[in-house]
DNA sequence: CGATTCTTTGAAAACAGTCAATCTGTGTGG
DNA sequence: CCACACAGATTGACTGTTTTCAAAGAATCG
């Protein structure tokens, strides 16, 4: 798994074996089991996450049970709120693996120290961060789209990874619709190409 | 406007007066009347984009026409697509001035550059992006909010200066629903406050 | 297998959207 | 200073989509 973000990571930035050296030593590895938690609604945390391995789903619970997912993760995809990590601020949100998934936890003090250091580094997390930023953007792109069955087809077109990856009803939920409208609008749509198809 | 951006930016990171005349080289103020754009969907842009003065608002317009309002910059907030910018890419956003607003433009590289010159000056940056991501994070939680006025709710206590400041149909349109609805829930909710408070 | 988890289907109700008309306030030009 | 035009907000009646609730089918996993 090291291995593996070595190779994640240098692709991204150009690094000396003595930078790599130093940032492997604060990288913290962590497997989940499917349906374990990475972080609990209102826990902190000062870490950094990056999923190696896997899926995690990000999501926020309303005031009885309901959950709205915010955003999966996959292999060398970021996850967390980064403005609360490291200031002490309770989390919003909770992080559970949906799959048998490893990440890394960096500890954001001293990847900070090290960006610091590494310039390249730190150029890698400007760029994820923008990233994210994007990221984030287009999820709010998609669920304000204001029909149910545009915002599927939207999210077929752009994510076709999850929409193969993920369960369907959790893919409802991040679409703000529920599992039994997306069923709906899944069946019409098959039935849309069947038509057009031939 | 000049003495105004660097008040804000002494405001968050310690700088010398060296460094802030480096800054200000490169910063170009532009004043827009209500209404005026700064950006149009699909041209391309290379500055970042900082209010110091007014409103701005970044949008999409979907196939005909109906926009959907992305999100309010305010002063000293952070406007537009931190990724597109720079890379040649067009934007998927169009963003204009709601009311009279300058903005400073600093471009992306030159900003990048010094960012390496001057530690302090790339921390801004980063705890910048943090912000704009948990921004685009908590925007994204209030329109997935499922019903129309808890999502108004909401946003009031959210952003009770935008409340004032933003014409309703934008508030609408930024929230994922018609004016017509919006207008409907404000009349609910003000005669259940009325009966409320005496 | 047997049991949980996930998806599908149906029928009814609630909600928000649309369309169209009216109302209100503000600023402009005669 | 008034009248008009315009942008924005409100209201009503109607339509349509989506949710809800409930139950039955698949699928997956130990």
């Amino acid at each position: 798994m090291l291995d593996k973000f070595h190779q994640y990571l240098s692709s991204k930035v150009v690094l000396s074996p003595a930078e790599w050296e130093k940032i492997s030593r604060i990288c913290v590895f962590r497997t989940l089991i499917k349906g374990e938690f990475l972080l609990r609604e209102g826990e902190k945390t000062a870490d950094l996450i990056i999923v190696v391995q896997g899926c995690i789903r990000t999501y926020l619970a309303d005031s009885l049970g309901k959950i709205r997912i915010n955003s999966f993760a996959i292999e060398n995809e970021w996850a967390g709120d980064a403005q609360s990590v490291g200031r002490g601020v309770p989390s919003k949100y909770s992080i559970d693996a949906i799959e048998p998934t490893t990440v890394v936890l960096i500890n954001n003090l001293k990847f900070e120290a090290l960006c610091r250091q590494i310039p390249h580094l730190n150029q890698f997390l400007t760029d994820n961060l923008k990233e994210c930023l994007s990221g984030s953007r287009g999820q709010h792109d998609l669920v304000t789209i204001p029909t149910a069955d545009d915002k599927y087809r939207s999210f077929s077109a752009r994510h076709p990874e999850l929409l193969a990856r993920v369960p369907q009803y959790m893919i409802a939920s991040y679409l703000g619709i529920t599992p039994e409208s997306l069923s709906r609008i899944r069946k019409k749509l098959a039935k849309e190409r069947f038509f057009t198809v031939s």
